[in-house]
RNA sequence: GCCGACGUAGCUCAGCUGGUAGAGCACUUCACUCGUAAUGAAGGGGUCCCCGGUUCGACUCCGGGCGUCGGCUCCA
C-alpha cells in the first residue's frame, strides 16, 4: 500500500509492512532514531504492522518530534520502575503508570512493612538503570481477555485484573472487548495499551523524584495506593535543565515573596489564615478599591452582611446538609450558629428585608464578605488555599430576560480585570455535581444559559463534568502557579435554587410576585488567592500601582536624612507607598537591599541632589536612569499608579 | 481527611553511635559618613513545635498530638 509522508513524498510497502520496515525504506539512520510511527494521527509500535485501512499519513516519531516523543520514554520509564519495584519488593501490587505533563507515575501497593519513603529511591534507580543498561525490546502481544485475566491472577496482580474486568464491562455493545494487549521487557509483562519505544535503552536520563500517597482510581472511600513521581528525558543536560528550572521556579514561590516584601506571614495559631503586614494590606486594600471602582459603573452596590448566622439559615441555603463539613459550627445560648462560608446566603436574606419591583431589578450586589471555610488540613497552601479570605463576591437578582445580558456583563468585567494584570485564563463550564440541589429541569435552563453565553461570545472553554456548586452550574476561570498548578480564580454560577429556598419575588408588570434568577460571580475569586497568584505571575515584581513599597529613597550620608525625609513625605502626600532608608549603610548596601526588595524605583539623594532640588532616579534591575526633578518623579509615579500601568 | 517527608535563634540551615547547642544573614551598640547590588568590630538572642514514655541523663530513641511541605481527594 502507498502512505504518504509529511513532506508529502509517496511510500510504498508491502502488505504487512511495520513502522520499523517504513523507517527503514526512508533512509537507515531513521531507522536507528525511530521511537515510534504515528498513522493518520494515532502512534504505533515500530514492531506493529501498520493498518492498511486510512489514509496512509505517517510520520515516524523520534527525539526530535518533541513532546510525543518524551510521553513514550516516560512512558517506558514507569514500565521501567514497575519492573524495579516488583524485583526489589516482592508482593507489590501494581496498579497504574500513565506519562503525565512533565515526566510519569506509578501507582503501587507497597506489601506489609516499612512505606516507601525517597530514601528507597536510590536502590530502584539502579535497579531501573540495570534494566535500561541490559536494552530491554518492548515487545507487544495480543492475548484473549481469559488468558490475561488468568496470569494476572495467578500473579495476584488484583488491580490489573479489576481494570480488565472493567475494560470487559464497559465496553460498548457493538465493539466488545475480547483481547487486551501486554508489553514485556525482560523479565516484567504488564497490561498496557502502548506504544512504547523500541528498547529500554532508549530513556537515557531519568529520575525518581517524589512519593505520594493516591486514592485507586481517584476515589478517596477506596485504597490508597503508593504513588512514585519521577521523569525521564533524552539527555542528562535535559533532565538537568528541567530540574534547574524547577528550582528556578521555586524562587517565584508566593510563600517565599510575601514575607520577603514584607507582605505577609503565617502562625501556627490560625492554620490556612494569613497575616498581613502593613503593606500587604495595603496592596490588599489596592484590590478591594480597584473592585469597587470597576463595580460601580456597572451597577454594583456594595452592601455589608453578618458572619455569623443561625443554622436556620444554613439549613435554608442547603448548607447545612450539603456543606456543613466546611463550615465552622458554634453554639451560643443553646442556638447553634455557624461562620459563612460564603456570602450567597446572606445576601438572599437581605434581599428579603425589602420589598423588590420589576423595575428595580437587576439588583447587584457586591461584598468583600470575610468567609471561613474549614478546609481539611492536608489541602492548605499559602495564600492559594486557605480557611479564612475575602472574595470580590457579588449576587446579581434578575429577570430570566436579563440572564443572557448578565452573564455577558460578567465577562466583560471579568477580562476587564484580568488584561489589567497581563493575565491568561482558561475557561470552564462545570456541570451537575452528585451532590446537589434542585430539579433536573433547573438544571437543564441553568446549563443551556451558561453554555449559551459562552458560546455567543466565541469563547474558548472546556467542559468539566460535574464539577458545579452544589445549587447550580458555573463558569470557571483558571490561572496557574509557578509550578504549573491550576487554581480557580473567578467564577460565575447560575442559580435557580436560592431564589426558591429563599421564597425570593419581585413584583412584575401584572403586579403577580415572580421568582428572580440568581447569579453568584467572583472576578479575582478571593484576594488572597489572587494576590498569591499574582505574585507567582509577576514572580514579586509586581506593576508599581501594586507594589508594597513604591519607592524607597536612600540618602547617601546620614546628613541626608532629613533631606531624603522631606522627599518620602512628598511623594507621600501625593499618594505613593514610600520609604526613607536612614539606616547608617553604605550607598551600595542600601541599593542592593532596595533591590532584593524588588522595589520598583530607588531614589539616591546627597548633596548634588540636595543643593539641585532633585533626585538620583535608579530603577529596579535597569539600574541607574539619571536624574529628576521632584516634581518630576512625583508625576511619573503618581501617573504609573493612577494608570494602573502594567509598566 | 488520606499517604510520605520535615519541624533547631526573626530568616536559611549545621549538630558524630543519647552527655542539656552552633554558623551566615537579620537585630543592638560602637567606629566609619560613604555616589549606584553587602564597611568593620563587639554584643544580645534558643521552653531545640507540644505532651507523654524509655534512660542516671533526650534536640537526639519510642508513642501521641499540632504545624509545614509534596501529592491524592476536595476547593475561591
Amino acid at each position: 500500500m502507498d502512505y504518504v509522508l509529511p513532506s508529502g513524498d509517496k511510500l510504498s510497502l508491502a502488505h504487512g509492512a511495520t513502522g520499523a520496515d517504513a523507517a527503514a525504506a526512508i533512509g537507515a539512520g531513521l531507522a536507528r532514531a525511530a521511537l515510534a510511527i504515528k498513522v493518520d494521527g494515532v502512534t504505533y509500535d515500530l514492531s506493529r504492522e501498520l493498518p492498511t485501512d486510512g489514509e496512509g499519513k505517517i510520520e515516524i516519531i523520534t527525539e526530535k518530534s518533541g513532546g510525543e516523543a518524551l510521553e513514550l520514554i516516560r512512558h517506558d520509564a514507569a514500565h521501567v520502575f514497575a519492573a524495579a519495584m516488583l524485583e526489589l519488593y516482592p508482593g507489590v501490587k501494581i496498579s497504574i503508570g500513565p506519562p503525565i505533563e512533565h515526566g510519569f507515575y506509578y501507582d503501587v501497593e507497597m506489601p506489609a512493612g516499612p512505606a516507601l519513603s525517597d530514601a528507597d529511591f536510590p536502590a530502584i534507580e539502579a535497579k531501573m538503570r540495570e534494566h535500561i543498561n541490559a536494552d530491554e525490546t518492548f515487545l507487544r502481544e495480543d492475548v484473549s481477555v481469559g488468558e490475561a485475566l488468568e496470569r494476572f491472577v495467578r500473579e495476584n496482580q488484583d488491580y490489573k485484573v479489576e481494570l480488565i474486568e472493567d475494560l470487559v464491562k464497559n465496553a460498548p455493545a457493538d465493539a466488545p472487548v475480547t483481547s487486551v494487549s501486554l508489553y514485556t521487557n525482560g523479565p516484567f509483562t504488564d497490561l498496557c495499551r502502548g506504544p512504547h519505544a523500541p528498547s529500554t535503552k532508549r530513556i537515557k536520563a531519568f529520575k525518581l523524584q517524589s512519593v505520594a500517597g493516591a486514592y485507586w482510581r481517584g476515589d478517596s472511600d477506596r485504597q490508597m495506593l503508593t504513588r512514585v513521581y519521577g521523569t525521564a528525558f533524552f539527555s542528562k543536560a535535559a533532565l538537568e535543565e528541567y530540574l534547574e528550572r524547577l528550582e528556578r521556579a521555586r524562587a517565584n514561590d508566593h510563600r517565599r515573596l510575601g514575607p520577603l516584601l514584607g507582605m505577609f506571614g503565617f502562625s501556627e495559631t490560625a492554620p490556612g489564615s494569613a497575616f498581613w503586614f502593613p503593606r500587604g494590606a495595603e496592596v490588599f486594600n489596592e484590590l478591594v478599591r480597584l473592585s469597587r471602582e470597576m463595580g460601580r459603573p456597572r451597577g454594583y452596590s456594595e452592601v455589608k452582611t453578618p458572619q455569623l448566622f443561625d443554622s436556620s439559615l444554613w439549613k435554608t441555603s442547603g448548607h447545612w446538609d450539603k456543606y456543613r463539613d466546611d463550615m465552622f459550627v458554634t453554639e451560643a445560648e443553646d442556638r447553634q450558629f455557624a461562620l459563612k462560608p460564603m456570602n450567597c446566603p446572606g445576601h438572599c436574606q437581605l434581599y428579603t428585608l425589602q420589598k423588590h419591583s420589576y423595575r428595580d431589578l437587576p439588583v447587584r450586589y457586591s461584598e468583600p464578605g470575610l468567609l471561613h471555610r474549614n478546609e481539611a488540613s492536608g489541602t492548605l497552601h499559602g495564600l492559594l488555599r486557605v480557611r479564612h479570605f475575602a472574595q470580590d463576591d457579588g449576587h446579581i437578582f434578575c429577570t430570566e430576560d436579563q440572564i443572557q445580558d448578565e452573564v455577558a456583563g460578567v465577562l466583560e468585567f471579568a477580562f476587564a480585570t484580568y488584561k489589567l494584570f497581563g493575565l491568561d485564563v482558561k475557561l470552564e463550564l462545570s456541570t451537575r455535581p452528585d451532590k446537589r440541589i434542585g430539579s433536573d429541569e433547573m438544571w437543564d435552563r441553568s446549563e443551556a444559559a451558561l453554555k449559551n453565553a459562552l458560546d455567543s461570545h466565541g469563547l474558548d472553554y472546556t467542559i468539566n463534568e460535574g464539577d458545579g456548586a452544589f445549587y447550580g452550574p458555573k463558569i470557571d476561570i483558571h490561572m496557574t502557579d509557578s509550578l504549573g498548578r491550576s487554581w480557580q480564580l473567578g467564577t460565575c454560577q447560575l442559580d435557580y435554587n436560592f431564589p426558591e429556598r429563599f421564597g425570593l419575588t419581585y413584583t412584575g408588570a401584572d403586579n403577580q410576585d415572580h421568582q428572580p434568577v440568581m447569579i453568584h460571580r467572583a472576578l479575582m475569586g478571593s484576594y488572597e488567592r489572587f494576590i498569591g497568584i499574582l505574585l507567582e505571575h509577576f514572580g514579586g515584581e509586581l506593576p508599581v500601582w501594586l507594589a508594597p513599597t513604591q519607592a524607597i529613597v536612600l540618602p547617601i550620608a546620614d546628613r541626608h536624612n532629613d533631606f531624603a525625609q522631606s522627599i518620602a513625605d512628598q511623594l507621600s502626600d501625593a499618594g505613593a507607598r514610600v520609604e526613607s532608608d536612614d539606616r547608617t549603610e553604605s550607598v551600595s548596601r542600601k541599593i542592593r537591599d532596595a533591590e532584593l526588595r524588588k522595589i520598583p524605583f530607588m531614589l539616591v539623594v546627597g548633596d548634588r541632589e540636595q543643593a539641585s532640588g532633585e533626585v538620583g532616579v535608579r530603577e529596579h534591575r535597569q539600574g541607574d536612569v539619571g536624574s529628576a526633578s521632584v516634581a518630576a518623579f512625583t508625576e511619573r509615579l503618581t501617573g504609573l499608579i493612577e494608570s494602573r500601568s502594567l509598566a
